[in-house]
DNA sequence: TCTATTTCTTAACATAGGTCAATGTGTAGC
DNA sequence: GCTACACATTGACCTATGTTAAGAAATAGA
């Protein structure tokens, strides 16, 4: 929880005295490997911010298959934002892969936030408009590039994450099979000699 | 322009009083078929609101190719909120698909109608989540679903547009080819019959 | 340390969808 | 009513990626 006020003060530029204010209205808990914070048909009420960890955010398809959304690593916020907005059910889950510790933000915090420091009004939605472009440019991947394109990209964007979480994991993100996936690896390192 | 403050008089229940104090602060301005209203590599200042006609919202591959991100019939809002957010040059293009009035909404319009309206303020931030879900869904599809499924989809989601809009652009839409979506549809009138 | 489980790789084969080129079918302008 | 041009279809062929199944490598439990 200390990390996620470091965290505005140092990155939304949040002031000290706003902080003191906003101190005890966040609540944080701790999260083991397998637990879940969303699960399907639940209306999500908060949005988490990893302190420590790794969550992933990630839908199951009419065939069963896991579709990775997004991955959420330290100083990452994670919701899902229908849910939240229109109260309906969520059609996602959200679980921990690593042992996380996660700030929990509710409505009633966001709003109090934002009426009391406008850096962090911006800020928030600073944070909105990333979320946009980065889902637009994981539609354009997705249209326009190859799996070994989107791989490449992938490794640039998320290097550590690339050695966190295994293979299978980052071919669902890819929307590959992780026999596709090895392959695409085979490929470039054979390029790469 | 008189359509875009009809329709935030009855969608987003803007009052009248209100819609007189924004009125002379729109401008509208008629766009012939063909005329863009965004190039790649300038930045956006506004937001536009399609009172009649059809847009374009694409991106164009490193292949060359077009990838159509959105449509814009009437009613609809279209914007390249990176672009327009952090000052940057937009990666895409804006064209008029059908001769089409257009109401111009700038920033300061923005600010302004949410300072005098709490209304104008929550149905914007409405807007913003729709405009999330509806990335995301697409983004599911294009992870999970056939292209048959991506038609389906579409036809059942914009019926009017699948009328409008020339095959070989729902196909830039859903990520295939015009000779893919011919087999596609031929593939589906087989079946119904 | 040993075993069991998960993850990764490989290979053979199947398939959706891309590419190219030819042909049809409008439909707008003359 | 022609001529052009944009759009749609079709078929032959190609390629990226999925599928299945087997084995290798890594990791976690006991």
């Amino acid at each position: 929880m200390q990390q996620f006020l470091d965290y505005l003060r140092i990155n939304a530029g949040v002031t000290e005295e706003q902080i003191k204010l906003l101190a005890h209205r966040v609540q944080s808990r701790r999260f083991e490997k397998g637990e879940f914070l969303l699960d399907r048909g639940q209306v999500l009420k908060c949005t988490y911010f990893v302190g420590e960890g790794l969550l992933r955010f990630y839908s199951i398809g009419n065939d069963g298959k896991e579709h990775i959304v997004q991955f959420v690593p330290e100083n990452w916020f994670v919701s899902d934002r229908t849910s939240m907005c229109f109260d309906e059910p969520s059609e996602y889950f959200i679980d921990a892969f690593e042992n996380s510790t996660v700030a929990i933000i509710d409505q009633s915090f966001v709003n109090y936030a934002e009426e009391i420091s406008p850096e962090f009004r911006m800020y928030n939605e600073r944070l909105l408009q990333n979320h946009i472009r980065q889902l637009q440019k994981r539609i354009s991947l997705l249209i326009g590039a190859s799996a070994e394109e989107r791989y490449l990209d992938f490794m640039k964007t998320y290097p550590d994450l690339t050695q966190r979480v295994p293979q299978w994991m980052i071919a669902s993100y890819l929307g590959i099979t992780p026999e596709g996936l090895s392959r695409v690896r085979k490929e470039l390192s054979r390029k790469h000699s």
